[in-house]
DNA sequence: GTCCATGTTCTTTA
DNA sequence: CTAAAGAACATGGA
């Protein structure tokens, strides 16, 4: 469920509901998504108060009264909802919160890719910048030091943040760059397209509350509905919305990556 | 049974 | 040595 989109929506409808309150009781915890593995969250948590919710890259983080931090990160399929105390329990709930007022914040996730991230008073960051906020000069630096498929580099979260699947391939397209052309290789004003066609993405998709491809629901359980407005992303054999050629699937970094073979060409060919 | 899935990290290969 | 490709993780749906 997780790119910067929905991670934001998440953040945006969770934050009326949890901050201010104080966590009552750590009702329900799975140890094995905690980490580190030695961090007794039943006893960092336990009646420490949220003063604020924030997001970096796809991380949700908290932060606490006491100065200390932690977040949740998604995975492939988790999701952080808040509902009443006396609502039905989803299968693989791994952590409850009890925040007063009888509700309940739950992390749920299947496949356990997410987890629950303790990071205490500590800042130290190695994710590479924010796309909202990020200077196209900057990007091209970045992007000079690899000579992997722009796909590739733009899924790698030390690169630049918050970027996935979807989104990679949805900002390519709208940039009309090929998803195999190598980093490198983009020179300066495809790279200002490029940033400017990912900021563009990333915000229609806020507005649109995220992409809900398979489970994915914000704080209040609400889905999603950018995935109608995809433009390539799981749109193989589908012809394009501009150019009516068929939308070509092929595998990158071991990815499925969507794109249009005439509105998206690769240097030096065709 | 098969393949695939919004992610990340570790291992292997070149 | 480094960079990049591949495998692994766990679960469920088509």
């Amino acid at each position: 469920m997780p790119e910067l989109p929905e991670v934001q929506t998440v953040v945006d409808t969770l934050a009326p509901l949890v901050v201010g309150r104080r966590i009552d009781a750590v009702l329900h915890l799975r140890d094995d998504i905690v980490c580190p593995p030695d961090a007794d969250l039943r006893t960092l948590l336990t009646g420490r108060s949220i003063s604020g919710i924030s997001r970096r890259g796809k991380r949700i983080v908290f932060h606490c009264d006491t100065g200390d931090r932690w977040f949740v990160h998604l995975g492939m399929t988790g999701r952080l909802t808040v509902q009443p105390a006396n609502a039905s329990l989803l299968l693989h709930t791994h952590l409850i919160l009890d925040v007063g007022e009888n509700l309940q914040l739950r992390f749920v996730d299947p496949r356990r890719f997410g987890g629950v991230f303790w990071l205490g008073s500590d800042a130290a960051d190695v994710m590479g910048p924010e796309p909202l906020t990020l200077r196209p000069a900057l990007l091209f630096r970045r992007l000079q030091q690899t000579r992997r498929p722009i796909k590739s580099a733009l899924l790698d979260q030390h690169l630049i943040a918050g970027i996935g699947n979807i989104y990679a391939d949805e900002a390519l397209f709208a940039a009309k760059i090929h998803p195999l052309a190598p980093a490198n290789r983009l020179d300066p004003k495809t790279v200002a397209k490029l940033s400017a066609a990912i900021k563009r993405v990333l915000r229609k998709a806020i507005r649109h509350g995220g992409s809900s491809v398979s489970d994915y629901v914000d704080a209040a359980g609400r889905r999603g509905t950018f995935q109608l407005l995809h433009r390539v992303y799981d749109r193989a054999n589908e012809p394009c919305r501009l150019c009516r050629a068929s939308i070509i699937r092929i595998v990158v970094a071991g990815r499925s990556t969507h794109f249009c073979p005439r509105c998206q060409k690769l240097p030096g060919i065709g």
